[in-house]
DNA sequence: CGATCCCGCCACATT
DNA sequence: AATGTGGCGGGATCG
């Protein structure tokens, strides 16, 4: 169709349009000129679309104006037509005349219209996933440009995306020619290894080396990049051959850039990269500058990118909250395995794939481009098919090579991030001392699609970028030590912390940095625990992994083994997606609100479905019965629920109580309104409370360990929550988890290692609980049906597999609690603000006392709710 | 107002 | 020198 728009545009629209055809019909027929098109000169519009502006337009219609105008929609047309109907498109001309204005609107090229994912899908339209072998498709990018109507240079981002991935590859100039997605999975795989490698390293470097943080910081200086070399990670490109000076920066952005975000989204566990950790990563330069103009336009960058690549369906936009706000990000939505192996040139992985020759095809095609020279060295990308190569930057990359220079590169990476991260901190949270660790807590939710994992719902924690940035800052400012003493302590801590949180790099460094502060010699305690409960307790993962294992392993199969279906774009999949994403943990909307909202109708959310589980839980453990009463109260008895609220400090049920009323009330925002806000805040509060009030306050030094231990916990959910949740032990097995599973490794982690001293372990028990419950769904239907019910069991149940159960539910009740805290100041219901919130502050100190809780549990089991405690434990504490 | 990201200038590479 | 590529960032648009 488009072709034949465009023959028919041609003719109709003498104006600007004209080189642009010319550059078509010079690309599709022989006959055209081979000139470049040129670029149309047009002159500005003024404006716009309004309807003021329409008038304008018809007023002008003779006017050069309009010809713009024309000429513009000409150029959508092929858009339009895609999506809206272009019937008009002939009629359009004389619409213009007299259109009306509905019309210009309509037809009125909007933004979207124009978008660089849009025009690329329709890039893909063109051209068949799984090409036969046999037939070789060259693109010409005249031609598509004229075809899909716009300028080259934006053909030229989306073919260098896709190039990247060796969907195409330069066959000469202005000829590319088309492989398809038969060695996707292989290039993935090539980017995955080798994204390890990069990005990896910092995981592992943790793991390996404790002095990580020292080093970094003493090394970081060093440019520790040298330049081209390190970039060439990826693959293609410099190192050829052929010309030495071809490498020269051109290769370095788009095609490279491209490279290494899905790279990162291989290495992440929890496929889910923000858009700024990305931009931040991928700025290797110097280091210290984080010079915002570079980042912005990294960003912008990534956009591009990111369009591309979703429409590949690769991956797909989400949002991380954070606590100032949400944060772009996206997810991968691509396969996640690639079974074949990389080596072997055959079956590679798709061996499932039908076309396992494909491979080989196109192989072929990257030779070709070597033979041809000029820049195509990089096509020879990493496959098996560079014959190049043997240049160092192979050498970088191998795996032979030195830990040190990855190290080296990864601390500057780390470093680099990390200063920015605080830079950033710095920034957004400014001064605050105190305040300042809990600002960059990022919280999860998301209003779209929630990453959030139950677990991570409950730190708010979370977000990978965010964590990392924030608690850096936070920890290094502000309580703990300084930034030093930091590195020092988390030799200790981090080793531990790492192995549960295999996570990004960045930000876990930067956790752990923090944790390292706080924890000291605790962690290592926990962290063994928490191995130990990790393996032991496989029963409690066990349950909830499977299914979700199940279901990934299913899912997993079909991408890798099925890529026919991955045919089309990514549309398809993304619904596929969607249906994962609850157990990924992505939940609809508003995740923390939902949680609360047991009662709420919505129950399309499962992270309200999450929610509620903790709460039951929370409640569960401390007082059943105080849960199933509340359940059953819900929405209609609030009120009666809030004087009973009032009246009962002690039970935590007015707190429940409270969010059912909200939520009553409010179908979002339930009682744990609170914590939505704070989430990330709260977290940190934890953290600080943990610390500080172990340490300085009331524990006794015999139990600063134990809080110690919470702190860690802080990190861990920051962990956690970065990581997604996934937690190292767990997820190597289970590596597939992606997004949603998190939670039950995670919270095994926390349980294990949380277990002794505080609450915060639990709260990872309680995640790993919910996980169960909520993760998925067809795993318990009950729960999904009736959260609130379940709730009562549920926590029996996540006690029963924790063990500990009640501290563990106690632990979350409060963690939550403490989100609810910050955030509650925005929904709460006044009256019971006020008091919550000093109790939950407080809180903190309390939780410091593990025993004292314990003791109030015993007390109080049936309070369960957390709230209360604090309350209470807060009102003492206060006094 | 922040998130997106279109648009196209213009430098550098290739022919 | 002309043309091909594509880095880059202003600023418009979207949400």
């Amino acid at each position: 169709e488009n072709i034949f728009d465009q023959s028919r545009m041609a003719p109709k629209t003498p104006i600007k349009n004209e080189p642009v055809d010319l550059s078509k019909q010079k690309v599709c027929t022989p006959e055209r000129n081979p000139i470049t098109p040129v670029k149309l000169t047009d002159r500005p519009q003024p404006d716009p679309w309004t309807p003021t502006a329409n008038l304008k337009m018809l007023v002008s219609a003779a006017s050069p104006d309009m010809r713009d105008r024309e000429k513009k929609k000409e150029l959508f047309r092929p858009i339009e037509n895609s999506e809206q109907c272009d019937t008009h498109d002939s009629l359009q001309y004389d619409m213009v005349d007299d259109c009306t204005v509905d019309e210009f609107e309509k037809q009125r090229p909007s933004r979207k219209q124009k978008s660089l994912g849009l025009l690329c899908q329709k890039f893909l339209a063109r051209y068949p996933s799984y090409p036969l072998s046999t037939e070789k498709t060259t693109i010409s990018l005249d031609e598509v440009a004229s075809i899909l109507g716009v300028e080259r240079r934006r053909i030229y981002d989306i073919v260098n995306v896709l190039e990247s991935l060796h969907l195409v590859s330069r066959v000469a100039k202005n000829q590319y020619c088309w492989h398809g997605r038969h060695n996707l999975s292989q290039t993935l795989k090539t980017l995955q290894e080798e994204g390890e490698l990069q990005y990896g390293e910092l995981m592992t470097f943790f793991h390996h080396k404790e002095q990580d943080l020292e080093y970094k910081f003493g090394e970081r200086k060093k440019e520790t990049i040298p330049d081209s070399q390190d970039r060439s990670l990826l693959d293609f490109s410099e190192p050829d051959c052929t010309s030495a000076s071809a490498n020269s920066r051109k290769d370095k952005s788009l095609r490279i850039m491209s490279q290494k975000f899905v790279m990162l989204f291989l290495v992440s566990k929890t496929k889910i990269v923000t858009l700024d950790i990305a931009a931040k990563i991928l700025i290797e330069e110097t280091q210290d500058t984080v010079d915002h103009s570079k980042f912005k336009t990294k960003v912008r960058r990534l956009y591009d990118i990111a369009n591309v690549l979703t429409s590949l369906g690769l991956i797909k936009k989400v949002h991380v909250t954070e606590e100032r706000g949400r944060k772009p990000a996206f997810k991968w939505i691509g396969p996640v395995e690639f079974p074949g192996k990389t080596d072997e040139p055959t079956g590679h992985s798709p061996t499932s794939n039908p076309l396992p020759r494909t491979q080989r095809v196109a192989c072929a095609p990257y030779q070709i481009c070597a033979t041809g020279k000029q820049r195509f060295t990089r096509h020879a990308s990493f496959n098996g098919a560079q014959p190049c190569e043997g240049t160092k930057r192979k050498v970088s990359s191998e795996p032979n090579s030195p830990h040190q220079e990855r190290q080296d590169e990864y601390c500057s990476k780390m470093i680099n991030l990390a200063a920015v991260c605080r830079q950033k901190i710095e920034e957004d949270t400014g001064n605050s001392s105190i305040s300042s660790p809990l600002s960059p807590l990022p919280v999860l939710g998301d209003s779209d699609f929630c990453v959030n994992p139950l677990p991570q719902a409950v730190f708010p924690v979370v977000q990978t970028d965010v964590p990392s940035l924030s608690l850096p800052n936070g920890i290094c400012s502000q309580t703990l030590h300084p930034s030093t003493p930091a590195a020092s302590k988390t030799e200790n801590g981090k080793p531990t912390l790492l192995p549960n949180q295999p996570f990004l790099c960045f930000p876990s460094s930067s956790l752990f940095m923090l944790c390292g502060g706080l924890q000291e010699n605790n962690l290592r305690e926990t962290l063994p625990i928490a191995g130990e409960v990790g393996n032991r307790r496989p029963e409690a993962q066990a349950p909830v992994p499977p299914a979700a294992c199940q279901k990934r392993s299913s899912h997993k199969c079909m991408l890798p083994s099925a890529p026919a279906d991955d045919e089309e774009p990514a549309a398809k999949k993304q619904s596929m997606e969607q249906s994962d994403v609850p157990l990924s943990l992505v939940v609809p909307k508003k995740p923390f609100e939902s949680p609360e909202a047991e009662s709420s109708p919505r129950s399309g959310c499962t992270s309200a479905v999450h929610l509620e589980d903790f709460h039951l839980d929370l409640a569960s453990p401390a007082a059943p019965e105080a849960a199933d009463k509340e359940s059953t109260k819900p929405l209609d008895s609030q009120e009666q629920e809030k004087q009973s609220q009032e009246k009962d400090l002690d039970e935590h049920s007015p707190g429940k109580e409270h969010t059912s009323k909200e939520n009553a009330s409010q179908p979002f925002l339930p009682q744990y309104l609170y914590v939505q806000p704070t989430a990330g805040v709260s977290s940190f509060n934890f953290l600080f409370s943990a610390n500080q009030a172990p340490g300085a306050i009331s524990l006794a030094a015999s139990q600063l360990p134990s809080l110690s231990v919470p702190c860690v916990m802080v990190p861990s959910a920051a962990l956690a929550s970065f990581p997604l949740v996934c937690s190292p032990t767990i997820t190597s097995p289970l590596s597939p988890v992606p997004d949603g599973s998190f939670s039950a490794p995670t919270s095994v982690n926390f349980g294990m290692s949380g277990l002794a001293s505080t609450t915060p372990v639990f709260i990872g028990t309680t995640a790993v609980v919910t996980p169960k419950v909520s993760p998925v769904p067809s795993v318990d239907p009950q729960q999904p049906a009736h959260p609130s019910l379940h709730l009562s069991p549920v926590l029996a149940r996540s006690c029963g597999a924790v063990k500990l159960d009640s501290p563990v539910c106690v632990g979350h009740p409060v963690t939550l609690l403490k989100l609810q805290q910050p955030s509650s100041a925005p929904l709460t219901p006044k009256s019971i603000r006020p008091a919550h919130h000093e109790a939950f502050f407080k809180t903190p100190g309390s939780l410091g006392d593990p025993v004292a809780w314990k003791k109030n549990e015993g007390n109080q089991i049936r309070n369960a709710s957390s709230v209360q405690r604090r309350l209470e434990i807060s009102s003492t504490s206060a006094d």
